[in-house]
DNA sequence: TAACAAAGGAAAACGATTTCTTTTTAGTTT
DNA sequence: AAACTAAAAAGAAATCGTTTTCCTTTGTTA
């Protein structure tokens, strides 16, 4: 899927989830989708006033909380607190990621036990799984021989 | 382990995570261990101003986060996005939970998938895993109940 | 294009954390 | 056992990140 592709995409993705489709739920979007990493939605509010003039903070944090609501972009859950979100381009199911704390880049990690482990431990217990966490932190293949090669 | 031998515990567990042993320390590990279920920050304050005249938030986050690093309370990721601590008394090493986003029961989950699965995506991708956030949301068999017998 | 629902802006509120200074504690020394 | 000292803890206020509220503007559907 190409560029131009992407964007004409990004409409019916907002229509699918009954969002309307304004400039800047799109732009928020595109910022995302540009991106290799996971951003802070302070960082893409930086980026959206390049290109609106008048463009509040809360608007980027509805929108983030409502896209990834609807399972278009994803929460990361950075070990410091900070809230970052990711547009996932390659599994589009449910699925888990690896990031990496040092150069923010995502690995998708498509098997879920997860979902195994809901069936075993509501059994178990007699009790409903509603949502599930699952995230592996830490340094991907390439920070990782960097910081190698530092301490060599 | 009755009440007494636990309280007497605190200080030796204290001890081992060199933090020394206050009166607002212990009082926190005592009220989280009162609990069965989670609580959050303020709450714990709350029952903290009873003890205390003098106590602020700002003490009562700053042991909270020092006691969960130490691993002696667990931090509980919530969907609101509100933060919330829970005392173990079950399983001691690592291992997580199942949360009753109702009544706030905590499960544990002493089987880790997620040991097994560290390796495997460590090996896949090159990368090095330094830690990994696993938690299950839903409703404990008594809420599940209790919501079946509204319903029905 | 009118009508309605949803989205956005501004300001305020809220939750969590940092900073800086004072107080308390644990371990040592009289 | 009482006093001393370095390290850690606590308080107050400010700050940062996130969310709510309330009112205006915009997008969608008929």
């Amino acid at each position: 899927m190409n560029h131009g592709t992407m964007n004409r995409c990004f409409g019916a993705i907002l229509k699918e989830l009954g969002l309307k489709e304004t400039p800047k739920r799109r732009a928020i979007l595109e910022i995302l989708a540009e991106q290799q990493g996971f951003l802070s939605p302070e960082e893409i509010w930086h980026a959206l006033r390049v290109r609106f003039e008048t463009i509040g903070l809360p608007t980027v944090y509805r929108n983030l909380e409502e896209l990834a609501a609807g399972g278009v972009i994803s929460t990361i859950i950075h070990p410091s607190r900070q809230l970052y979100y990711y547009f996932c381009r390659g599994e589009s199911g449910h699925h888990h990621h690896f990031i990496c704390t040092s150069c923010r880049r995502v690995e998708d990690i498509p098997e879920c036990t997860a979902a195994t482990m809901e069936g075993d431990i509501a059994t178990r217990t007699g009790g409903k799984i509603t949502s599930h966490i699952v995230q592996f932190n830490g340094l991907c293949h390439r920070c990782l021989v960097e910081e190698e090669g530092r301490t060599a």
